[in-house]
DNA sequence: AAAATCAGCAACCGCAACAAA
DNA sequence: CTTTGTTGCGGTTGCTGATTT
């Protein structure tokens, strides 16, 4: 019998104001979080429960931090994002206080490659192409020395994947393939770091992407996950960082004296 | 100085999982 | 067991202010 009120309800969209925001803040002052579809019947906000929902976890959810996120914390991401892919809610757990959408947009604009449709971009397939033989060779050399990773190892953190990689290796094994990892990775590392192709990288680490050029074969990225240890994750946040973010810095304060 | 382009961000959408009826 | 409603997720859009042309 209420069904037909809500058929012809349109709903507010668009940027929230501060009054729709005391609204929503008063409404879970008395009714908890959750309900969200009810939020429109208690307190007269003409916002859809999505909407309510998401404002409420994105922007006003206490304990949020606001403001930039700290170098640590672009490490934590960093590091989750190559070790999960876009598992933006999943990352956001290990960082209290910042939100999906936060990290999300984070990515996206840090290390999301610019879809460029010039002949760049084409230029950049060829490029990808040609050097997939030297990623299957590197490939091929690591899975026949390391102990594969299993789909079914439960590893949840990057401690999980030291020790699974540590009970399954001998310590023989482990010199050997150290070594051998220390080559192949430095050869892979001159590869991808080159223009470009270490965003991507970044940004495919764990996802599905079946139409784009090979270039992460599910056997690398599973190299990675049970070969590579943080040092190897730290090392490649380092050459991140001094390669965006801190020259971005550097930039910005540059820019911003120059205006002086 | 104006127009075009870009970057950052908040919010929207569709989908899927789950729950309630 | 099917239908209907709700919530959460990830991809994407669109607005706004800054930067570039």
């Amino acid at each position: 019998m209420m069904g037909w009120r809500m058929q012809d309800q349109e709903w507010r969209k668009g940027p929230w104001t501060p009054a729709e925001d005391d609204l929503l803040i008063e409404y879970v002052r008395m009714h908890g979080e959750g309900r969200w579809s009810s939020v429109a019947d208690c307190s007269g906000l003409k916002r859809s429960g999505k909407s309510c929902r998401l404002r409420w976890v994105n922007y006003l959810r206490p304990g949020l931090k606001k403001g930039q996120l700290t170098p640590q914390e672009e490490g934590i991401i960093i590091e989750l994002h190559g070790l999960w892919g876009n598992k933006w809610s999943t990352i956001a757990r290990y960082l209290p206080g910042r939100t999906d959408n936060e990290i999300k947009n984070y990515c996206r604009t840090n290390f999301k490659k610019k879809t460029t449709p010039s002949q760049n971009q084409k230029q950049q397939k060829l490029k990808v192409a040609l050097r997939r033989d030297q990623y299957q060779q590197v490939n091929e050399m690591m899975n026949s020395n390391v102990l594969p990773y299993r789909d079914d190892d439960n590893i949840g953190t990057m401690d999980d994947a030291i020790a699974v990689k540590s009970e399954r290796t001998t310590s023989d094994q482990q010199q050997h393939s150290q070594s051998l990892m220390a080559q192949d990775v430095a050869s892979w590392w001159d590869i991808v770091s080159e223009d470009g192709l270490w965003d991507e990288f970044l940004w495919n680490q764990g996802n599905d992407h079946p139409n784009q050029p090979v270039m992460m074969e599910q056997s690398l990225s599973s190299f990675l996950v049970g070969l590579s240890s943080k040092q190897y994750l730290r090392n490649a946040a380092e050459a991140y960082d001094s390669k965006h973010i801190i020259s971005d810095s550097l930039d910005k304060i540059a820019k911003s004296n120059k205006g002086k």
